[in-house]
DNA sequence: ATGTAC
C-alpha cells in the first residue's frame, strides 16, 4: 500500500480505480499498522470505493485490522446521493463506548480503603462471557423500554439522576430506534444481559487523575489533579453482535438489486434511504439504546459500592460511543450535506461552540474518552474547531498483536502479578483474559493520542492513571 | 467484540 506523506501525522493513500475519494491516515511512522501482519491500510482504500463516500476514508492513530473496515475507520456517506450504510462500519459491538465517573475525593483520602472498594466494584459488575447481568428483566415491553430510551430509561427506572443525561451523548438515547427491526434471536441474547461487563478490552477501572493539561477545560469537566475517578468500557453484547450479524446477512442478499459493488463481501451495505439501510439503522439505533443503559446500570451498580465504601458519590463526566453510525450535517467541499458518519474505533469530538453540546460544556467542547490498554492510563480529550475527519478522533491504543499472540507472548509470565507490581490492584476472571489485554498486545497510547492532537483532531485535558482494574 | 463455529 502507497503512502504519501503529506504532513507530519498525516499520510494519503492516492485515489485510484475503484476507489471514490482517496485515503487519509492520521498517524506517525511508527505508529502505522505493520503491513505483513495488518491488512488495515487496504482496508481503507477498500472503504473509499463505497457508494456515495464525501471527502475521504480517514484512519486514526489507533487503526488496525477489523471487519471490513479498520478499527480507527472514519467514513461518511452523503445520504441524498445513493450513500450507503455499511454495518461493518460500526462493528459487531455497536455502540461500545466509555463513561467516565468522577469522585469528590482525592487518592491520598481514599487511602488503604482501595482494597475494600476493590471486592465491592468486582462483586457488583456482573461480567465474562455470558454471565449475570445487573437488570432481570420482567418481560419484552422493559426490553423495548431500554431499546428505545437507553439511559433515559434506565434513570425513568431510578438506576441513575436527571443529571446524568446531560452528560450523555444525545441526552442518554437516540431517537430513531425500532425493535421491530430487532430479531427474536437478538432480544433473547440481550434480554439477559443488560447491566453486564462482557469481556475482551472491556473494563471497569478505578484511577487517579495524574496529570491535567488544561485547567480550564479540566475544571469545567469537572476534573482536578489527584482525584479520583471510575471509568467504564463496554457496549451492547449478544445484542449487537446479532444485530450485526443479522443485518451483514441482510445486506449481501440485496447489494446486487442496488448495483453496489465492493472489493470485500465484508463491506456489505446498502442504500441509506433503502428498506435494508433503515432497517439497520433502526435496529442499530436499538442497540446504541442499549449499549447507554448498560452503562447506565453498572454505573448504578458501581455508586452503591463507592457510596456504603467512602461516602461519596460519583459525578458523569461524559459517556460516549465509539462505534456508531449517525446522520450529521457535514461541510462537504464546503457545502452543508446529510451524511452519514460511520465512526469504528473511533470517537466524536465535537468543537467548542458546538449546538449538541449541553449549555456547561459548549465553550469548551466534548469531552472524549480514551481508554489506554489494561494498566497504562487513558485520556480525556476535547474537540479542536475545523478539525478534518467529520469531528472525529482516536478511541483507545489500539491493537498490534491478535489475541492469541498475546497469550502466546504471556507464555510462563503471571499477568496479574505484572500489574500488581505496578500497585494496580486487580479483579479479573481469567488468566487467559487478562494475558490477551497485557500492554504489550497494544499500541502506546500516549502516542496515540499525541498524534491525534498532532494531526488537529482533538485536544488533551488530562490523563488518568489506573489504580484498580475489574475485568471480564 | 461475541453463547471464541451455522
Amino acid at each position: 500500500m502507497e503512502l504519501v506523506e503529506e504532513s507530519p501525522y498525516r499520510f494519503r493513500i492516492d485515489q485510484r480505480d475503484p476507489m471514490r475519494v482517496p485515503g487519509v491516515v492520521f498517524a506517525t511512522r511508527s505508529l502505522l499498522p505493520d503491513a505483513g501482519a495488518d491488512k488495515s491500510l487496504e482496508q481503507v482504500a477498500n472503504v473509499a470505493t463505497l457508494p456515495g463516500i464525501v471527502d475521504a476514508s480517514y484512519a486514526m492513530p489507533d487503526v488496525h485490522w477489523g471487519y471490513g473496515f479498520p478499527i480507527g475507520g472514519v467514513a461518511a456517506t452523503d445520504v441524498e446521493r445513493d450513500g450507503v450504510v455499511s454495518p461493518g462500519g460500526v462493528g459487531f459491538d455497536i455502540s461500545c463506548g466509555v463513561r467516565l465517573l468522577a469522585a469528590d475525593l482525592d487518592r491520598a483520602e481514599l487511602g488503604p480503603r482501595l482494597d475494600a472498594l476493590m471486592d465491592g466494584l468486582a462483586e457488583a459488575t456482573p461480567r465474562g462471557m455470558g454471565k449475570g447481568a445487573v437488570w432481570h428483566l420482567a418481560d419484552r415491553a422493559e426490553l423495548d423500554g431500554v431499546l428505545r430510551g437507553g439511559s433515559r430509561y434506565a434513570v425513568e427506572r431510578g438506576f441513575g439522576v436527571e443529571r446524568d443525561l446531560d452528560r450523555c451523548e444525545d441526552y442518554g438515547a437516540v431517537d430513531d430506534a425500532d425493535p421491530a427491526q430487532v430479531s427474536d434471536r437478538a432480544v433473547e441474547r440481550g434480554a439477559r444481559q443488560v447491566g453486564s461487563l462482557g469481556s475482551g478490552n472491556h473494563f471497569l477501572e478505578v484511577q487517579v487523575v495524574e496529570e491535567v493539561y488544561d485547567d480550564r477545560v479540566a475544571g469545567v469537566f469537572g476534573l482536578r489533579p489527584g482525584q479520583i475517578c471510575v471509568m467504564i468500557h463496554c457496549g451492547s453484547r449478544g445484542l449487537g453482535h446479532q444485530i450485526c450479524t443479522d443485518h451483514l446477512r441482510g445486506m449481501e442478499k440485496v447489494m446486487s438489486r442496488y448495483g453496489i459493488e465492493v472489493p470485500d463481501r465484508q463491506l456489505a451495505c446498502a442504500p441509506v434511504s433503502s428498506d435494508e439501510g433503515r432497517a439497520y439503522l433502526g435496529a442499530m439505533a436499538a442497540a446504541a439504546n442499549y449499549a447507554r443503559a448498560n452503562r447506565q446500570l453498572l454505573t448504578d451498580a458501581a455508586r452503591r459500592i463507592f457510596n456504603r465504601q467512602t461516602g461519596q458519590g460519583l459525578d458523569l463526566v461524559y459517556d460516549i460511543s465509539h462505534n456508531l453510525a449517525k446522520l450529521e450535517t457535514h461541510a462537504v467541499d464546503g457545502v452543508p450535506r446529510r451524511v452519514c458518519v460511520h465512526r469504528k474505533g473511533a470517537t466524536r469530538a465535537l468543537p467548542p461552540g458546538h449546538e449538541d453540546l449541553p449549555a456547561d460544556l459548549r465553550a469548551v467542547g466534548q469531552p472524549v474518552l480514551i481508554p489506554g490498554s489494561m494498566g497504562t492510563g487513558s485520556y480525556v480529550l476535547t474537540g479542536v474547531p475545523g478539525s478534518p475527519a467529520f469531528a472525529s478522533t482516536c478511541h483507545g491504543a489500539g491493537r498490534v498483536r491478535s489475541r492469541k499472540q498475546a497469550v502466546k507472548a504471556e507464555r510462563g509470565a503471571d499477568p496479574r502479578r505484572q500489574l500488581e507490581e505496578q500497585d494496580i490492584a486487580v479483579r479479573g476472571v481469567s488468566r487467559r483474559g487478562l494475558a490477551e489485554e497485557m500492554p504489550a498486545a497494544y499500541k502506546d497510547v500516549t502516542a496515540v493520542v499525541e498524534s491525534a492532537e498532532g494531526a488537529g483532531l482533538c485536544r488533551k485535558v488530562a490523563r488518568l492513571a489506573p489504580i484498580g482494574v475489574v475485568k471480564g
